[in-house]
DNA sequence: CCAATAATAGTAATCTTTACTGTTATTAAT
DNA sequence: ATTAATAACAGTAAAGATTACTATTATTGG
Protein backbone atom coordinates (compact mmCIF):
# COMPACT_ATOMS: atom_id res chain seq x y z
CA UNK A 1 0.00 0.00 0.00
CA UNK A 2 2.26 2.77 -0.96
CA UNK A 3 1.80 5.91 1.09
CA UNK A 4 1.21 9.02 -1.41
CA UNK A 5 4.12 11.30 -0.99
CA UNK A 6 3.90 15.22 -1.84
CA UNK A 7 4.85 16.02 -5.17
CA UNK A 8 5.23 19.92 -6.45
CA UNK A 9 4.82 18.87 -9.58
CA UNK A 10 1.54 17.26 -8.86
CA UNK A 11 0.46 19.87 -6.45
CA UNK A 12 1.27 22.20 -9.63
CA UNK A 13 -0.88 20.50 -11.97
CA UNK A 14 -3.71 20.24 -9.47
CA UNK A 15 -3.56 23.99 -9.55
CA UNK A 16 -3.54 24.78 -13.40
CA UNK A 17 -6.50 22.60 -13.62
CA UNK A 18 -8.29 24.49 -10.96
CA UNK A 19 -7.48 27.68 -13.11
CA UNK A 20 -8.70 26.39 -16.37
CA UNK A 21 -12.75 25.76 -17.49
CA UNK A 22 -12.07 24.60 -20.96
CA UNK A 23 -10.68 20.78 -19.90
CA UNK A 24 -7.23 20.88 -20.98
CA UNK A 25 -5.50 17.90 -22.59
CA UNK A 26 -2.52 16.30 -20.94
CA UNK A 27 -0.28 18.16 -23.51
CA UNK A 28 -1.67 21.48 -22.72
CA UNK A 29 -1.10 20.62 -19.28
CA UNK A 30 2.56 19.61 -20.13
CA UNK A 31 3.23 23.02 -22.12
CA UNK A 32 1.98 24.60 -19.16
CA UNK A 33 3.47 23.66 -16.32
CA UNK A 34 7.00 23.55 -18.16
CA UNK A 35 6.45 27.51 -17.64
CA UNK A 36 7.33 26.76 -13.63
CA UNK A 37 9.37 23.61 -13.89
CA UNK A 38 10.93 23.38 -17.16
CA UNK A 39 12.34 19.85 -17.16
CA UNK A 40 9.17 18.52 -16.08
CA UNK A 41 8.60 15.43 -18.07
CA UNK A 42 5.06 14.52 -19.83
CA UNK A 43 5.15 11.14 -18.74
CA UNK A 44 4.93 12.67 -14.96
CA UNK A 45 2.00 14.75 -16.35
CA UNK A 46 0.36 11.40 -17.66
CA UNK A 47 1.62 9.54 -13.87
CA UNK A 48 0.16 12.54 -12.02
CA UNK A 49 -3.16 12.89 -14.24
CA UNK A 50 -4.04 9.30 -13.79
CA UNK A 51 -3.02 8.93 -10.17
CA UNK A 52 -5.33 12.56 -9.33
CA UNK A 53 -8.10 10.50 -11.28
CA UNK A 54 -7.92 7.60 -9.93
CA UNK A 55 -8.26 9.08 -6.00
CA UNK A 56 -11.34 11.21 -7.54
CA UNK A 57 -9.29 14.36 -7.54
CA UNK A 58 -10.30 15.10 -10.81
CA UNK A 59 -12.46 13.74 -13.83
CA UNK A 60 -11.06 12.39 -16.97
CA UNK A 61 -13.13 12.79 -20.18
CA UNK A 62 -12.51 10.65 -23.29
CA UNK A 63 -14.24 11.94 -26.37
CA UNK A 64 -14.58 10.22 -29.95
CA UNK A 65 -11.88 12.22 -31.27
CA UNK A 66 -8.48 13.64 -30.35
CA UNK A 67 -6.87 12.93 -26.85
CA UNK A 68 -8.35 12.81 -23.41
CA UNK A 69 -9.24 15.81 -21.91
CA UNK A 70 -9.06 16.47 -17.85
CA UNK A 71 -11.25 18.42 -15.82
CA UNK A 72 -10.99 19.98 -12.03
CA UNK A 73 -14.30 19.93 -11.39
CA UNK A 74 -15.53 16.96 -9.69
CA UNK A 75 -19.31 17.94 -8.82
CA UNK A 76 -21.87 16.49 -11.34
CA UNK A 77 -22.19 17.99 -14.72
CA UNK A 78 -22.46 17.05 -18.19
CA UNK A 79 -20.21 18.32 -21.55
CA UNK A 80 -20.71 19.45 -24.51
CA UNK A 81 -18.45 18.21 -27.52
CA UNK A 82 -18.45 20.58 -30.41
CA UNK A 83 -18.45 18.55 -33.62
CA UNK A 84 -16.61 20.90 -35.84
CA UNK A 85 -13.78 22.65 -33.32
CA UNK A 86 -13.67 19.87 -30.31
CA UNK A 87 -13.90 22.23 -27.57
CA UNK A 88 -15.65 20.71 -24.99
CA UNK A 89 -18.03 22.46 -22.69
CA UNK A 90 -19.67 22.29 -19.35
CA UNK A 91 -23.54 21.97 -19.59
CA UNK A 92 -24.88 22.66 -15.90
CA UNK A 93 -28.89 20.94 -15.84
CA UNK A 94 -30.86 19.41 -13.54
CA UNK A 95 -30.65 15.85 -14.49
CA UNK A 96 -33.14 13.15 -13.95
CA UNK A 97 -31.65 11.52 -11.33
CA UNK A 98 -33.16 8.40 -11.80
CA UNK A 99 -31.51 7.73 -14.96
CA UNK A 100 -29.00 4.98 -13.11
CA UNK A 101 -32.15 3.28 -11.30
CA UNK A 102 -33.72 3.18 -14.60
CA UNK A 103 -30.74 1.60 -16.48
CA UNK A 104 -30.26 -0.79 -13.23
CA UNK A 105 -33.93 -2.55 -13.75
CA UNK A 106 -32.80 -3.47 -17.07
CA UNK A 107 -29.23 -5.10 -15.91
CA UNK A 108 -27.91 -7.85 -13.97
CA UNK A 109 -24.97 -6.26 -12.78
CA UNK A 110 -24.05 -3.30 -10.72
CA UNK A 111 -24.19 0.66 -11.69
CA UNK A 112 -21.68 3.13 -10.22
CA UNK A 113 -22.35 6.13 -12.37
CA UNK A 114 -22.81 7.42 -15.96
CA UNK A 115 -21.39 10.18 -17.87
CA UNK A 116 -24.12 11.90 -20.44
CA UNK A 117 -22.01 13.85 -23.95
CA UNK A 118 -24.01 16.22 -25.65
CA UNK A 119 -22.71 16.66 -29.57
CA UNK A 120 -23.47 19.08 -32.12
CA UNK A 121 -22.05 22.77 -32.80
CA UNK A 122 -21.37 24.97 -30.05
CA UNK A 123 -21.45 29.02 -29.71
CA UNK A 124 -19.21 30.12 -32.15
CA UNK A 125 -19.23 27.13 -34.71
CA UNK A 126 -22.90 28.10 -34.93
CA UNK A 127 -22.12 31.72 -35.88
CA UNK A 128 -19.03 30.38 -38.41
CA UNK A 129 -21.62 28.13 -40.43
CA UNK A 130 -23.65 31.09 -40.76
CA UNK A 131 -21.32 33.38 -42.79
CA UNK B 1 -18.01 13.93 -54.48
CA UNK B 2 -16.86 10.79 -54.90
CA UNK B 3 -19.62 7.76 -55.50
CA UNK B 4 -19.37 5.13 -53.25
CA UNK B 5 -17.88 1.28 -54.80
CA UNK B 6 -19.57 -1.65 -53.60
CA UNK B 7 -16.67 -3.89 -51.97
CA UNK B 8 -16.69 -7.58 -50.41
CA UNK B 9 -14.46 -6.67 -47.62
CA UNK B 10 -16.97 -3.55 -46.72
CA UNK B 11 -19.90 -6.37 -46.96
CA UNK B 12 -18.27 -8.63 -45.36
CA UNK B 13 -17.46 -6.43 -42.31
CA UNK B 14 -21.05 -5.37 -41.93
CA UNK B 15 -22.57 -8.52 -41.60
CA UNK B 16 -19.95 -9.55 -39.09
CA UNK B 17 -20.96 -6.57 -37.18
CA UNK B 18 -24.86 -7.92 -37.62
CA UNK B 19 -24.02 -11.20 -36.48
CA UNK B 20 -22.40 -9.86 -32.63
CA UNK B 21 -24.08 -8.10 -30.21
CA UNK B 22 -20.26 -7.65 -27.69
CA UNK B 23 -19.73 -4.34 -30.09
CA UNK B 24 -15.77 -6.05 -31.33
CA UNK B 25 -12.75 -3.75 -31.40
CA UNK B 26 -10.92 -2.70 -35.27
CA UNK B 27 -8.83 -5.56 -34.07
CA UNK B 28 -11.43 -8.29 -33.54
CA UNK B 29 -13.30 -7.05 -36.91
CA UNK B 30 -9.70 -7.96 -38.48
CA UNK B 31 -9.42 -11.50 -37.11
CA UNK B 32 -12.40 -12.64 -37.90
CA UNK B 33 -12.91 -11.47 -41.66
CA UNK B 34 -9.36 -12.89 -42.20
CA UNK B 35 -11.25 -16.04 -41.85
CA UNK B 36 -12.92 -15.02 -45.42
CA UNK B 37 -10.56 -12.66 -46.81
CA UNK B 38 -7.04 -13.54 -45.57
CA UNK B 39 -5.44 -10.96 -47.38
CA UNK B 40 -7.47 -8.18 -45.89
CA UNK B 41 -5.43 -5.49 -44.08
CA UNK B 42 -6.21 -3.48 -40.66
CA UNK B 43 -6.04 -0.12 -42.81
CA UNK B 44 -9.25 -1.28 -45.03
CA UNK B 45 -11.01 -2.49 -41.69
CA UNK B 46 -9.89 0.91 -40.00
CA UNK B 47 -10.91 2.48 -42.97
CA UNK B 48 -14.27 0.87 -43.67
CA UNK B 49 -15.92 1.11 -40.11
CA UNK B 50 -15.07 4.75 -40.43
CA UNK B 51 -17.17 4.91 -43.75
CA UNK B 52 -20.11 3.01 -42.42
CA UNK B 53 -20.01 5.32 -39.07
CA UNK B 54 -19.77 8.47 -41.34
CA UNK B 55 -22.92 7.31 -43.03
CA UNK B 56 -24.63 5.83 -39.81
CA UNK B 57 -24.65 2.23 -40.92
CA UNK B 58 -22.84 1.28 -37.82
CA UNK B 59 -21.76 3.37 -34.21
CA UNK B 60 -18.64 3.98 -32.77
CA UNK B 61 -18.30 3.88 -28.98
CA UNK B 62 -15.54 5.21 -27.09
CA UNK B 63 -14.73 4.27 -24.08
CA UNK B 64 -11.83 5.71 -21.03
CA UNK B 65 -9.61 2.39 -21.32
CA UNK B 66 -8.79 0.69 -24.80
CA UNK B 67 -9.75 0.83 -28.09
CA UNK B 68 -13.12 2.10 -30.19
CA UNK B 69 -15.67 -0.45 -30.31
CA UNK B 70 -18.05 -0.72 -32.82
CA UNK B 71 -22.10 -1.06 -33.05
CA UNK B 72 -24.30 -2.48 -36.25
CA UNK B 73 -27.19 -1.62 -33.87
CA UNK B 74 -27.84 2.17 -34.66
CA UNK B 75 -31.38 2.81 -32.86
CA UNK B 76 -31.17 4.55 -29.75
CA UNK B 77 -29.71 2.56 -26.95
CA UNK B 78 -27.39 2.94 -24.19
CA UNK B 79 -24.22 1.09 -22.96
CA UNK B 80 -22.83 -0.49 -19.68
CA UNK B 81 -19.09 -0.76 -19.83
CA UNK B 82 -17.55 -3.01 -16.71
CA UNK B 83 -15.17 -1.94 -15.01
CA UNK B 84 -13.19 -4.76 -14.51
CA UNK B 85 -13.43 -6.55 -17.70
CA UNK B 86 -13.92 -3.71 -20.32
CA UNK B 87 -16.91 -5.23 -21.48
CA UNK B 88 -19.73 -3.28 -23.26
CA UNK B 89 -23.23 -4.29 -22.99
CA UNK B 90 -26.56 -2.87 -24.33
CA UNK B 91 -29.09 -1.17 -22.20
CA UNK B 92 -32.42 -1.26 -23.71
CA UNK B 93 -34.10 1.56 -21.61
CA UNK B 94 -36.75 4.13 -21.87
CA UNK B 95 -34.83 7.48 -21.44
CA UNK B 96 -36.04 10.80 -20.57
CA UNK B 97 -36.47 12.11 -24.04
CA UNK B 98 -36.37 15.68 -23.48
CA UNK B 99 -32.73 15.17 -21.89
CA UNK B 100 -31.42 17.01 -25.30
CA UNK B 101 -34.23 19.77 -24.38
CA UNK B 102 -33.28 20.46 -21.28
CA UNK B 103 -29.40 20.82 -22.04
CA UNK B 104 -30.49 23.22 -24.80
CA UNK B 105 -31.84 25.44 -22.31
CA UNK B 106 -28.20 26.08 -20.71
CA UNK B 107 -26.14 25.97 -23.66
CA UNK B 108 -25.64 28.89 -26.77
CA UNK B 109 -24.85 26.28 -29.13
CA UNK B 110 -26.59 23.39 -31.32
CA UNK B 111 -27.18 20.05 -29.93
CA UNK B 112 -27.64 17.71 -32.04
CA UNK B 113 -27.40 14.39 -30.03
CA UNK B 114 -26.16 12.68 -27.23
CA UNK B 115 -24.78 9.29 -25.37
CA UNK B 116 -24.93 8.37 -21.96
CA UNK B 117 -22.55 5.24 -20.61
CA UNK B 118 -23.37 3.65 -17.52
CA UNK B 119 -20.07 2.10 -15.41
CA UNK B 120 -19.80 -0.46 -12.43
CA UNK B 121 -19.90 -3.79 -12.55
CA UNK B 122 -20.97 -6.14 -15.35
CA UNK B 123 -23.27 -9.23 -13.77
CA UNK B 124 -20.06 -11.66 -14.14
CA UNK B 125 -17.36 -9.36 -12.30
CA UNK B 126 -20.07 -9.06 -9.72
CA UNK B 127 -20.30 -12.98 -9.45
CA UNK B 128 -16.02 -13.19 -9.57
CA UNK B 129 -15.93 -10.54 -6.50
CA UNK B 130 -18.20 -12.11 -4.09
CA UNK B 131 -16.31 -15.60 -4.40
C1' DC C 1 20.54 13.73 9.82
C1' DC C 2 19.63 9.38 7.76
C1' DA C 3 17.44 5.47 5.72
C1' DA C 4 13.54 4.00 3.03
C1' DT C 5 11.05 4.74 -0.85
C1' DA C 6 7.80 7.51 -3.72
C1' DA C 7 8.35 10.48 -7.48
C1' DT C 8 11.00 12.37 -11.13
C1' DA C 9 13.35 13.24 -15.80
C1' DG C 10 14.59 11.29 -19.77
C1' DT C 11 13.87 7.96 -22.92
C1' DA C 12 12.19 3.77 -25.13
C1' DA C 13 8.46 1.06 -26.22
C1' DT C 14 3.62 -0.01 -26.99
C1' DC C 15 -0.87 0.53 -28.62
C1' DT C 16 -4.19 2.56 -31.71
C1' DT C 17 -5.17 4.81 -35.71
C1' DT C 18 -4.24 7.26 -39.99
C1' DA C 19 -1.55 8.22 -44.23
C1' DC C 20 0.83 6.86 -48.33
C1' DT C 21 1.64 4.15 -52.70
C1' DG C 22 1.42 1.09 -56.33
C1' DT C 23 -2.02 -2.47 -57.66
C1' DT C 24 -6.73 -4.43 -58.07
C1' DA C 25 -11.76 -4.35 -58.34
C1' DT C 26 -15.93 -2.06 -59.50
C1' DT C 27 -18.74 0.69 -62.42
C1' DA C 28 -20.75 2.89 -66.26
C1' DA C 29 -20.34 3.79 -70.99
C1' DT C 30 -19.10 2.31 -75.24
C1' DA D 1 -17.53 -7.92 -73.81
C1' DT D 2 -13.94 -4.05 -73.70
C1' DT D 3 -12.41 -0.18 -71.98
C1' DA D 4 -11.59 3.93 -69.27
C1' DA D 5 -12.15 6.16 -64.91
C1' DT D 6 -11.56 5.77 -60.30
C1' DA D 7 -12.86 3.86 -55.66
C1' DA D 8 -11.00 0.48 -52.84
C1' DC D 9 -7.41 -2.52 -51.72
C1' DA D 10 -2.99 -4.70 -49.51
C1' DG D 11 1.07 -3.69 -47.60
C1' DT D 12 3.69 -0.74 -45.18
C1' DA D 13 5.24 3.47 -42.96
C1' DA D 14 4.19 7.09 -39.99
C1' DA D 15 1.75 9.67 -36.56
C1' DG D 16 -0.50 10.36 -32.19
C1' DA D 17 -1.38 9.16 -27.51
C1' DT D 18 -0.11 6.76 -23.63
C1' DT D 19 2.53 3.63 -20.74
C1' DA D 20 6.84 1.34 -19.16
C1' DC D 21 11.60 1.37 -17.78
C1' DT D 22 15.76 3.06 -15.21
C1' DA D 23 18.97 5.65 -12.88
C1' DT D 24 18.60 9.80 -10.05
C1' DT D 25 16.23 13.11 -6.92
C1' DA D 26 12.88 14.57 -3.41
C1' DT D 27 10.04 13.60 0.45
C1' DT D 28 9.08 11.65 4.82
C1' DG D 29 9.19 9.47 9.30
C1' DG D 30 12.21 8.06 12.77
Amino acid sequence: MATLKYSRQREAIKEFLNSRDDHPTADTVYENIQQIYPNISLGTVYRNLSLLVSIGEIIKITTAQGPDRFDARTTPHNHFICRDCHSVIDIEMEENGDLEELAAKRFAGIIEGHTTNFYGLCGNCTKKVQK
